[in-house]
DNA sequence: TCTTTAATTAACACGGTGTTGAGTGTATCA
DNA sequence: TGATACACTCAACACCGTGTTAATTAAAGA
């Protein structure tokens, strides 16, 4: 076992990964062409289609993996503590951890969820924000009985949490991820305190 | 002058528009080619080439229409009035309005906003809903003069709005225009309140 | 040494692209 | 009524990326 093969296919598979990734941020998934990430990753096109039958299935390949990565990250969040370091305007390590992982695969993230990217991988992004962290809290206000309020509160949420995750990674993560975190804070406090602002 | 050929062109025109808007809703816009659109339109697909240089061509165009009129439609409204409206829980004209204008174009706004749709258009969204509504309210608060908080703050709220527009179109508005303000308003009292809650 | 296996190479049919040149039908105008 | 202007049709063209195939090379392990 771990033969000399395995290695090979391992390493053509980083090959073809890492070319794909750079070419779907420089240039949008749709302008990618098999021949391209070929070509860059100093491979036989054949030999792209010995490892994935598609561009497609390549992507979806590196989705999953962002996305089960991100959930295990997510699911270590307690909603509880966490509004606890709010209101103490400390910062929540799982949630810092959050950032932190965001900023190791910017260029990957930057790609699927940029300009040129998959809408339907920041839909699932959203789902799982919405499935794990939201629903107990949005549950709480007395409104939520109401289907449709649920659905909308929970889509209003979701997208300003990845709408923020967004214009980090178009900085380039001008902002650490502890700053990420403190401007979060920051947003939720301002938002509780709209009213005041404007009677 | 109006002559029946300009009418024709018209006419042809309408007929690509409209075959083009239900195959990208359909099938996503990285889909469609040149070819389908001809074929459901029943023209030529030489005749495609006569009004457009590229399928490219002909999304700019449509994106270009909607944007301009959600644009006058949002200048529209003066936020003084709206707020006022919102703390008086009455339905602020305007506001409705522009959700009249999405449900009127719902088709187009599903293809180009939904799941196979294209992100950037929803940036010019954001971009066209932060600089007429959002610059003015966000500088009230003390923490704007932090140039990052105020693009992050910005991202977060029209992250958000334009999420809820997108769920919309996704339940194929089963809300009508006028629901769909009073959920907004509700949102925005649920937000101001979530610190009652969580204390 | 012989086998296994990853990768290479070149060729193939297929399908969409964008362009061309010749031709059709209809409305406008002299 | 006949000329002409114009939108559109039709068929053909070279071009490019796709996905597949069969034959071949190179390197590791038994």
């Amino acid at each position: 076992m771990a033969s000399i093969h395995e290695d090979m296919v391992q390493k053509t598979k980083m090959q073809i990964q890492h070319h794909f990734i750079a070419l779907v941020e420089a240039e949008g998934f749709s302008h990618v062409s098999v021949k391209k990430i070929a070509e860059r990753a100093n491979i036989n096109r054949g030999t792209f289609y010995l490892h994935y039958t598609d561009k497609y299935e390549l992507m979806d390949h590196l989705q999953q993996e962002l996305l089960h990565e991100l959930q295990t990250r997510i699911t270590a969040i307690l909603p509880k503590e966490a509004f606890l370091a709010l209101h103490q305007q400390q910062l929540y390590p799982p949630f810092v951890a959050i950032f932190q992982f965001i900023s190791e695969h910017a260029n990957a993230l930057r790609a699927i969820l940029g300009d040129q990217g998959d809408p339907s991988f920041a839909k699932k992004i959203k789902r799982i924000f919405g499935e794990i962290l939201l629903e107990r809290l949005i549950s709480l206000h007395p409104a939520a009985k109401d289907e449709a309020f649920r659905m909308y509160m929970h889509a209003f949420l979701t997208s300003a949490i990845l709408g923020v995750i967004q214009e980090w990674l178009e900085n380039c993560e001008e902002q650490t991820a502890e700053e990420m975190a403190k401007i979060h804070f920051q947003i939720l406090n301002f938002i509780s305190q709209l009213r005041t602002f404007t009677q």
